[in-house]
DNA sequence: TGAATAGTGTCTATGAGACACTATTTG
DNA sequence: CAAATAGTGTCTCATAGACACTATTCA
């Protein structure tokens, strides 16, 4: 049976870590080649299905994610998809995006030439500009992310496996970008059975010890059943 | 520039819609074609994508209802992505998901020999054999019909433009599958500022009529702040 | 006037938010 | 003991849910 050609398929990654109490987000530079579409410039590291390499579009994801150097056990769920016959100069094309979450300490070198690069800036006007389409998907992956942030667990897979509640809550404030109330906050982790504490382990500083927590079950995120808004009038 | 073969890419169409107080969903029959994957059986209603015909992804989506001979001004929002290798006998394929919502009353021929039907279980069991992947697109479709019924305003659009509060909540009441207090459904209608009555338009009946309402917007779902669950402990 | 459904008012329980308070460490 | 952060207790307010009540039509 013969395939006749369809459009072009790509998996995109959406890749957010929180560095120095400020949101990430992962690009790579396209390469210098006249002979792809915006040469040099800065997008979403992805790459196009390989029907003999991937076995599925989450085979293709995890790929993508060892390609950039990138831990392929990281947390990540399907965004969306976006495919029409303008985006692509090479003509009609689709790409399934995915929300990536890495915990902070991804390292990456952090030179001019380097082809993977943490940016911090959020605002479409202080990213560098972006090859197709790939601001469109940084907004959606935004708007999804401080959405989920307001009703589940997701911040805590921006963390390294254990942690403290208040760095969990700076997290959560990070991507709100609003303070939450600690003590609200600790009521609704616990209603929530979303962490355990780590029997008689504390993070030491020139204070009062905190307890140290790890995530019940890391495999899915836990949906609370509010959100943390204030005045919902 | 060459098109060597990407995987096949597709739009299926999950429709929804409440007639005679159950939820029903619009399945279309495959040609019976002995060259073609599973003919003869039901399937979502679908189309490969023509990027001929197609300018994007949601062209394609009304494409395909007009193709099933469904009003192509109905609700639809992208559900989900499937793709691997094994889907399709023919090869790796994607598919590109959405969910329609329909106000009831697109009819259908009922007929032994029609080539698109409702289908009114919406248990796997209940359903007959469907072609492909197809039962886990509607799984998937559920799952997110139901948790939106929680918190938005999607129920509006399986009506007409115009209904009483009555009627809006009975899709409510059956898409949850049970009932709303409602005092408790008025107040958040209209704190959400959902609907608006139509100036003296009542529905007459043997008893005191009732205001009709209309969708304050048509274009898009409301969100509520908070859900309709009782109990949550 | 009774049946039926439309529509409203009141009470209670719950949980978020605000905020003050106590606890435990280091220097 | 002071500084600093961890962790808890208490009060208030908003709102969902329960449920009873009133309103308006037709037969």
């Amino acid at each position: 049976m013969t395939r006749s050609g369809g459009p072009l398929v790509s998996v995109e990654l959406v890749v957010f870590s929180v560095i120095d109490e400020r949101l990430n987000i992962l690009l790579a530079r396209r390469p210098e080649d006249a002979k792809v579409p915006y040469p040099g410039l800065w997008s979403l590291p992805g790459t196009a299905i390989d029907i003999k390499k991937d076995a599925s579009l989450e085979a293709c994801v995890r790929r993508a994610l060892r390609t950039i150097g990138h831990p392929d056990t990281a947390y990540f769920e399907q965004l969306a998809s976006w495919g029409d016959a303008q985006r692509d100069p090479r003509g009609w094309s689709t790409t399934v995006a995915y929300l990536v979450l890495s915990a902070s300490g991804s390292a990456y070198p952090d030179t001019e030439d380097a082809t993977v690069r943490w940016f911090s800036p959020q605002s479409r006007k202080a990213r560098p500009r972006l090859a197709f389409d790939h601001d469109d998907i940084i907004e959606s992956a935004l708007i999804r992310l401080r959405n989920k942030v307001e009703y589940t667990s997701l911040p805590a897979f921006m963390l390294p496996t254990e942690f403290t509640l208040a760095e969990l809550q700076q997290v959560y404030e990070i991507l709100l970008e609003r303070k939450i109330d600690k003590s609200a906050f600790r009521t609704r982790l616990f209603a929530a059975e979303l962490v355990e504490p780590i029997a008689d382990k504390k993070r030491i500083g020139s204070n009062r010890p905190a307890q140290i927590y790890r995530l019940k079950n890391r495999s899915q995120p836990i949906f609370f059943p509010r959100t943390f808004n204030p005045n919902r009038s």
